[in-house]
DNA sequence: TTGACATGTGACTAGAAGGTCACATATTGT
DNA sequence: ACAATATGTGACCTTCTAGTCACATGTCAA
């Protein structure tokens, strides 16, 4: 399987994409942690965190007998630049932005 | 079924990711036309077009009988500031853009 | 050292997704 | 009109994936 299709594997599971935004919150978390959060099972969030770290969404670091968990966001970036070129992309984040800021002051 | 949850399904297959970079380079196909690049039936085109157009990766035009393909770069932008906030995102494109001309002049 | 804690592995099952086909509708140009 | 072209629908099968469980290893603290 290629590195982009890990990434994209990974980010289609919306468990997934939930740990991603617990650690973007806060990394370093642990997989105890993150599943107190989760109504799956320990095995669950395991297996779903082993996808996220072999896509390099996650990166790892064993701190005694606990793991600790890091958010990249370097694929990200890249998927990103994929399909939004340097001038498109002033164009789509003005677009964005502006949206956002109509929906704040609704 | 959620609207991001759309767009990450989407993506996920790397059919539909091909069919997002042939509308980079040019949109406004018609089905027959991305057809012909793909060693797949018509059918599963027109699957996977459809599953694009439902996430709003993929915006579309009637013209007669046929039908035109747009790429639509906002729910990319979208998915990006999810996991990427303004502050990182100089470090990372920084970081990303050095690495692309590095690998470059190799 | 021994019990509690944190993480790891392989097998299994139910459901989702990719791909194809028979069949159907709508539009164009001669 | 009519034949060729372009797109659309529903059913079907096969493969992949999420989630669970029994079982196992490694680490800490009293």
């Amino acid at each position: 399987m290629s590195d982009d299709d890990l990434v994209f594997k990974a980010l289609a599971d919306p468990t997934r994409r939930h740990l991603l935004d617990r650690l973007f919150v806060r990394d370093g978390r642990t997989l105890t942690e993150l599943e107190s959060e989760l109504t799956m099972t320990r095995f669950g969030v395991m297996k779903h965190l082993r996808v996220l770290e072999e896509a390099g969404l996650v990166v790892t670091r064993k701190s005694g007998r606990e793991k600790l968990h890091f958010l990249n966001p370097v694929p990200i970036r890249l998927l990103h630049d994929r399909w939004i070129d340097k001038y498109t992309e002033r164009h789509v984040s003005a677009l964005v932005d502006l949206k956002k800021e109509l929906e704040e002051t609704s």
